[in-house]
DNA sequence: CGCTACCTTGACGCGAATCAAGCGGCGTGG
DNA sequence: CCACGCCGCTTGATTCGCGTCAAGGTAGCG
């Protein structure tokens, strides 16, 4: 049998993003049965998905968009803990600790976003071990980009991390269709709250890396045009 | 019926750590068929546990002793990522993710430490949804911690964070019978790597306090002396 | 009793934050 | 259609926190 994906996204079965979803381990039956317990949003860019502090009503699961999770400092500065794309599923930490988010969702562009009911998800992962385990996968995954972000900060400077920041754009959104854009567009003072500088240090360090013909800048496009020097300049031991 | 929790961790029935782990889930026939799946060792001060880049072959579970896990930079100085104590459980993230260790586990004095098979582990997960759902509420703590610990590198100044890793140490190990008194003893070179400082720093920073009547410093011991103050200086938030 | 590892303090220099000012593009309203 | 204003981008000047280097003290251990 040949899957119909119409990109209806109102039925899980035929949704575009489902083969990059955690979700996708749910039979044909129980992803039909999913469809019942849901509901879809559209979100503008730059809209609040969820809210620090929020309690969670529910697990999103993006069709399309991109979404950062930032945490906000108490100078108010913002700091990008996440990013996610299509097919990724959204507030599953705090929904599975059953705590208040801890961060908030906003997004990057125009985004579609499926929620699915709180206690449906509950009783999925008590009736699916295959689900909850991809979820912990999901979670265990973070936690390593969590730990990696805290060496970057501690011990690397400006310039390596700005590295990494663009080689962790390269690995989570990937290149445009010319093989070397980035495939999304953040502001200056986007980047910045990624790296964890100022917007100013952030456009000086670019610029840097434009100079030493790393990368392009036209705009808000980023061209990687030197990888592998980018990759030398990133440090990276594993 | 009353349980001899006797202290023989070699029965994890009567596991004198029991109380305070996540396998405490599993009833008492379970922990006496965990027993038969498990081997015990101990660590002296300084030992590794399990080392970076090493595959996992079991779960390690704390029956006594405090271990710090640490990744080590490209230029050799290491970061405190996580602390564990008796109760808890080390290397789940490498064994549920089945990837290799990211970070390396040592003793920070003597340790008492149980290994559970690895095939064991994986099918008492699967047989057992409230086992695997108290490691997910785990891991999802670790990446709340971990994330808390980005803002903390990204935006605050040393104070602060010296001020949050000591407020970090008395949430993991409490005081000692004085009320007061850190209950754990740590180099300043280890304080330094938690806070992602130099050691030089760390000695100026704590001796800051010092002066400022926050805590009292004899030997390794961190007497704090002024709580409301030190919270007051870390600038937590929520 | 001496060696080694850890702790402590001072001096210095650099990386990056901050402050300030000017530029450019885009949307809105006259 | 053009002018105005706002917001994001960029660059320069200045400041300063903190890392680094250096030297000396102290405590624990064989």
């Amino acid at each position: 049998m040949c899957l119909m994906v119409t990109g209806d996204h109102t039925q899980c079965l035929y949704c575009s993003a489902r083969v990059h979803s955690v979700l996708n381990v749910l039979d044909n039956e129980k992803l039909a049965d999913l469809s019942t317990h849901k509901s879809c949003s559209t979100y503008k860019k730059g809209q609040y998905i969820f809210s620090e502090n929020g309690m969670p009503y529910g697990l999103f699961c993006v069709n399309k968009g991109k979404i950062k999770l930032i945490a906000t400092g108490f100078d108010g500065k913002d700091q990008i803990l996440r990013l996610a794309k299509e097919g990724d599923i959204l507030g599953y930490r705090a929904l599975i600790s059953g705590e208040r988010y801890h961060c908030s969702a906003i997004a990057l562009e125009d985004c579609s976003i499926c929620i699915i009911d709180k206690n449906y998800f509950y009783q999925s992962i008590q009736d699916n071990f295959q689900l909850l385990f991809e979820i912990v996968k999901k979670i265990s995954g973070d936690l390593k980009t969590a730990e990696e972000h805290i060496m970057s900060l501690s011990q690397k400077n400006l310039r390596e991390r700005m590295a990494e920041a663009l080689l962790f754009l390269k690995a989570t959104y990937g290149f445009t269709t010319d093989g070397q854009t980035l495939n999304v567009m953040l502001s200056r003072e986007e980047i910045a709250d990624y790296t964890g500088t100022s917007t100013e240090s952030a456009i000086r360090q670019l610029s840097e890396f434009s100079h030493d013909k790393i990368i392009e800048l036209t705009g808000k496009k980023i061209k990687i045009t030197d990888l592998p020097k980018l990759i030398k300049t990133a440090n990276i031991n594993d």
